[in-house]
RNA sequence: GUGCCCAUAGCUCAGCUGGAUAGAGCAACGGCCUUCUAAGCCGUUGGCCAGGGGUUCGAAUCCCUUUGGGCACGCCA
């Protein structure tokens, strides 16, 4: 639960506070106004472990040279009983310190202490939050947009998780509505093709073209054979969806659990009309003036929402929108279930809904900042250096079941979180099951299985992980050894920036770097035939990097392999 | 046409709320295995941060603009 750099920083930055303070009263400085103090991590290491700027953002106020200024504020700082070993003025009047390598110590000690909850911390407080995504449309497969969201999605909430929230995943099943409607024409089209040929019913032009249709209508005639044929086309298409739509689901299901992802709730969009909440939500919206009725349609109008443009909630034919079915459910997330905060995952190619989703929220009256929408990408897949489309064994589209089939999870999970979700991706499927150093993903389980062979060894020879009361750390003083631990020290503050920013690609690059500095450890140390002393201190460093990279690969789901 | 996203090394991408000399990985080239896994390590080469303006002590980062990509603009979801 605890975050070392992150309460150095606050530290730093109350020292620094203080000596500002005492120059004031000295009357060194002027009467000033606080700025907000900015403590950074430097990206040159000889630039200390932190640095202020305040010396830089006082110059006007105090109209003198930045390096005066940070030298009276260094002269008035109080250090004893820090981690800070110096503190020095450099560059244009940044303000350096120099940490005591005793701050690493003691992260170590803390991830041996901590353990499997290292990296846990507690910004979220235990707000209650949602995740919804994947929420694919239940009348076909899982596609690669579903398989990206997918895992960004998972890992989003498994980093809420880490940071303290309390979180719900969510998976929105769209089983009501026009697209439903669609599933039933084209089971039915391809039900009486099946039966009575091809040009028995022409095929309509919008409906699901897919080969999985046609399977659907295949197993039900082999089960019930011909039986609906004369039913009313209506409650014909509602069998036929009763049928298909389940097994679909199940289907949903199944290739989630082989990816790892396992939704908390299965909200049923036909609940929402069942339970009268969007009747109510339409109420509502009338009742406070946001709509507005044309063209034999109810409109909610965008004036009220922030947009451009009037959007329809009620069609000419009496039916729902979708959209107002999304305003109903996204009521029922805030004020029936009590989030605080609610993350939607949705493709790129949604973005245009965002402002309206959020302007109909303040319209009910729902602060529209606890809503986020986290939108990603598409996918591109290639293989042989062109771009995929089918897949090898189908010879249909590649979905979610494919891709997993032909890479693994571990492969599929850490390449679709290895880049901002902003950023498109690009998916190399020979690259995905290469085994090499190309590979990002045998590069870091590669560490793993590394480490966990060396402790071995170490056990087989009747060596153990050391007590920490028996180990002196400040052994460790190699350029590889501290930098390897500054590392680990860091992964909470990792934690706290992926969950603030939403973005888990943080940490699959984060564990990159962690093996690649263990393997640059791992060929400057030696740990087996170390002396005694300096051996138990480095076992330490090894077996807290073993656990580092095992917390981050299980919050990713991705198996940490003993061997390899 | 209007709106949103993107543009950084040959390739794929980082760069947190503006900070000091812009970083990785891959590719290319040169080294390192009788020693805990060479699926590894070390080193070298490689950049007008798309162009132009502005804001300021300071800009890859913020604002404006041009160009070049992607996407959305439906009584679809």
């Amino acid at each position: 639960m605890l975050n070392i750099v992150e309460n150095l920083r606050q530290e730093i930055k109350k020292i620094t506070a203080e000596a500002v303070g005492r120059a004031v009263e000295s009357g060194e400085f002027a009467q000033l106004e606080m700025p907000v103090i900015n403590i950074e991590v430097p990206r040159e290491k000889g630039h200390g472990n932190f640095s202020a700027n305040i010396a830089m953002q006082l110059t006007k106020q105090l109209g003198r040279a930045p390096r005066q200024i940070a030298e009276v504020i260094i002269n008035k700082m109080d250090l004893a009983g820090t981690y800070i070993e110096k503190v020095e003025c450099a560059g244009p009047g940044f303000i350096n310190f120099h940490l005591k390598n005793d701050w690493l110590y003691d992260a170590l000690a803390l991830i041996q202490s901590e353990r499997e909850g290292y990296g846990r911390i507690n910004i979220g407080g235990g707000r209650k939050v949602m995740v919804e995504y994947v929420s694919a449309n239940p009348t076909g497969p899982l596609h690669m947009g579903n398989a990206r969201g997918g895992a960004l999605g998972d890992c989003i909430a498994s980093v809420l998780e880490a940071a303290g929230y309390d979180v719900t995943r969510e998976f929105y099943v769209n089983d009501a509505g026009n697209q439903i409607e669609k599933f039933g024409i084209s089971l039915e089209a391809r039900y009486i093709q099946l039966l009575k040929g091809e040009d028995a019913i022409a095929f309509p032009e919008d409906g699901y073209h897919g080969e999985d249709i046609i399977d659907h209508m295949k197993d039900f005639i082999a089960e019930y054979g011909d039986k609906l044929l004369d039913e009313e086309p209506e409650s014909r298409r509602k069998k036929l969806v009763e049928f298909a739509l389940p097994r679909n689901i199940s289907r949903i299901k199944a290739a989630l659990e082989t990816y790892g992802v396992k939704h908390d709730v299965w909200f049923s969009e036909q609940s929402i009309y069942d339970s009268g909440e969007l009747d109510e939500t339409i109420q509502l919206l009338k009742e406070k003036g946001c709509t507005v009725e044309k063209d034999g349609a109810l409109w909610i109008k965008g004036s009220v929402m922030g947009v451009e443009k009037d959007e329809v909630l009620i069609r000419n034919n009496g039916l729902p929108t979708y959209f107002a079915a999304d305003i109903a459910y996204h009521r029922n997330k805030f004020l029936k279930r009590g989030f605080d905060w609610v993350i939607n995952l949705w493709g790129a190619d949604h973005h245009g809904h965002v402002a309206r989703m959020k302007g109909a929220l303040a319209a009910i009256g729902i602060d529209p900042c606890k809503l986020d929408v986290v939108l990603f990408q598409l996918v591109r897949l290639y293989r042989n250096g062109e771009i995929a489309r089918m897949s090898k064994r189908t010879g249909r589209t590649i979905s979610l079941t494919d891709l997993l089939e032909e890479v693994g999870r571990d492969a599929a999970r850490f390449i679709f979180n290895m880049k901002a979700s902003g950023s498109h991706l690009d998916f190399d499927l020979d690259l995905a099951v290469q085994q090499s150093n190309e590979n990002p993903v045998f590069y870091v389980q590669y560490a793993h299985a590394r480490i966990n062979q060396i402790i071995n060894r170490l056990e087989q020879e009747g060596i153990k992980v050391p007590e920490m009361t028996e180990v002196n750390l400040s052994l460790l003083v190699q350029k590889e050894e501290l930098e390897l631990i500054a590392r680990l020290a860091e992964y909470p503050e990792e934690i706290r920036i992926s969950a603030e920013t939403l973005e888990p690609s943080r940490l699959t690059r984060y564990v990159m770097e962690v093996a690649g500095l263990f393997h640059s450890f791992y060929n400057a140390c030696n740990v087996k035939d170390s002396e005694d002393e300096l051996r138990k201190a480095r076992i330490i460093l090894v077996d807290s990097t073993r656990t580092v990279m095992k917390n981050v690969l299980a919050l990713l789901k991705i198996s940490a392999p003993d061997r390899m």
